[in-house]
DNA sequence: CTGAAAGCGCTAACAC
DNA sequence: GTGTTAGCGCTTTCAG
């Protein structure tokens, strides 16, 4: 490929000349400006844009990290992201990291290095304090709620969406409430599930808590755990609608009925969930990325809450 | 930041001898390494990814062009393509389209700009005339078949598939057979599906074709088109178990019953139609992605074609 | 308006 | 083994 000497020489000026009619400086005369393109266009010539991102210190180019294992979720946070990002010609690379801390923290290295301008934390494994440092390098976004003035953040408030369910299921009558999480207590939403049982329900059966749960396989297995124990849970509230499709599927094939002899509801308002009818509490995943998104190239480190919503459908 | 002379300076070294102690050259006598290893950790010190890829002229980073939309089809050629560059230490950046031809056009510039290494094509909307010239810059992978030997591709044999469903369903006794798509004549299995149609079932009644279809909602609307026609369909091919679900949906609230009303049979095993239990025919769209990505590094332009499966189930 | 020249941060001959 | 130096392809002062 020919580069902006070749452009110069050719054209019969300076190469910076040809650096600002390529960026578009007003300062420079109409004939010298057609001349440069002219053999622009003859030498079918682009700028390398890997030279111009080293001298602007600027890729525009932004990170997703997320686990990427089969949650849909983080496909709707995805969705967000692009739907923005393609608007305001900025790309975005995804960072799957599995949950690994050590992957994680090699992507945030992106940001030390200069691959990235930004990354919107999906996901994260790594306590707080070993993931803000890098904020120096380039502006990190959460998707959680985080107190560190120097992280951004769009979030729901997930402790009182899952007070709020807990709070539904109570009045609905439920008293044997079980719910699936997908990892442990590493995790935010997991700890935050287990308090918020606490307070409203009360002591939890560990029996009645089944973890690891991302797929609509990992459902029908946590099906198999919970609904043959005694007492039987009269209620599962799932993390994920795909999950709460398996629940139902089990559910079925041993002859229950919804929600008669077993409820569900989900999370994330999924097309699964859709299908089946079952109730959910949308987090509004698609508009948290937007939002991260806008947060990010604003570099703003305001924390935005994004409202939830229960949304009641008759497997409850 | 501190940069490479820095480090140079203050271990008393050159700069090549730094270069050669980041990139493991042997040698280095073993007290400047341990030095310059010193000042390394004391600055924090990181080498500057996009000098260093401008002088290496490569990325590792390599972009996957889809439409984004609510068409799940796509996150299951992305989850494909991330398996596989996770293990291989390459990022991937997603290249959302929406259909857009310049847009589209924009993104495979990329490859001219030295921006990235390689690009799967997982959709298209261009010509492969305006394509293939790309081919140029950099390895363009394709996720249909194509003839271009500069092009190498993971496919499906899409005619096979749609000749064996209509066939599969014109045994099972159907004569009035619709079908949705996405988009229309422009998209190759569109085009396909309307041959194989004509090869097994003959001519189309045109009321038994609805466009424009990517989501449940899109089933929706096409179920309400189909099913009051007169003769009503007694089959639909939908084009994925999402619009599947929108179909079947419609169904049930008007009260048709599956398959003895109305049968249906989707695309791409996804977790709605497994819900459901909708008949389905599974593209390998995961497969397909990692395939496409292990060709993508390997630069090869081999064409390689990856089985597709019938999925029998009660509602059909 | 225009061009010379000094970098951006790094790698890789080449010579010692 | 090690340092010098010439780039990679571009932007941006700074003079004129």
């Amino acid at each position: 490929m020919a580069n902006i000497n070749d452009i110069a020489q050719r054209a019969g000026v300076s190469v910076a000349t040809v650096s600002r009619v390529l960026n578009g400086n007003p300062y420079v005369s109409e004939a010298k400006r057609a001349a440069v393109q002219r053999v622009i266009e003859e030498l079918d010539y682009t700028p390398n844009r890997m030279a111009v991102d080293l001298i602007r210190k600027e890729t525009r180019n932004i990170g997703v990290i997320m686990p990427y294992n089969n949650n849909q979720a983080f496909d709707q946070l995805l969705h967000g992201v692009l739907n923005r990002s393609v608007e305001q010609e900025y790309s975005v690379t995804v960072l799957p990291t599995k949950y690994d801390p050590a992957k994680e923290l090699r992507c945030l290295h992106m940001l030390k290095n200069k691959q990235l301008d930004g990354i919107i934390l999906g996901s994260r494994s790594n306590d707080w304090d070993a993931i803000v440092p890098y904020s120096k390098y380039g502006t990190i976004v959460a998707c959680e709620y985080t107190d560190h003035h120097e992280i951004g953040c769009a979030y729901v408030d997930r402790y009182a969406s899952y007070l709020d369910v807990f709070q539904l299921l109570r009045d609905k009558g439920h008293s044997r409430i079980a719910f699936t999480t997908a990892r442990g207590e590493v995790s935010n939403s997991t700890r935050l599930t287990l308090q918020a049982y606490q307070q409203i329900v009360g002591e939890l059966p560990p029996e009645y808590h089944v973890q690891d749960c991302y797929s609509m396989e990992d459902g029908i297995r946590a099906a198999r755990q919970l609904l043959h124990l005694n007492p039987r849970p009269s209620v599962i509230y799932a993390n994920g609608d795909e999950v709460g499709a398996g629940i139902y599927r089990y559910a079925q094939s041993i002859g229950l009925e919804l929600p008669g002899d077993l409820a569900i509801i989900g999370q994330e308002n999924q097309p699964v969930g859709i299908a089946l009818n079952l109730a959910t509490v949308d987090h509004h995943l698609v508009s948290i990325g937007e939002q991260a998104f806008d947060l990010l190239i604003g570099k703003s480190k305001t924390k935005i809450e994004v409202p939830y919503e229960l949304i009641i459908r008759p497997s409850i």
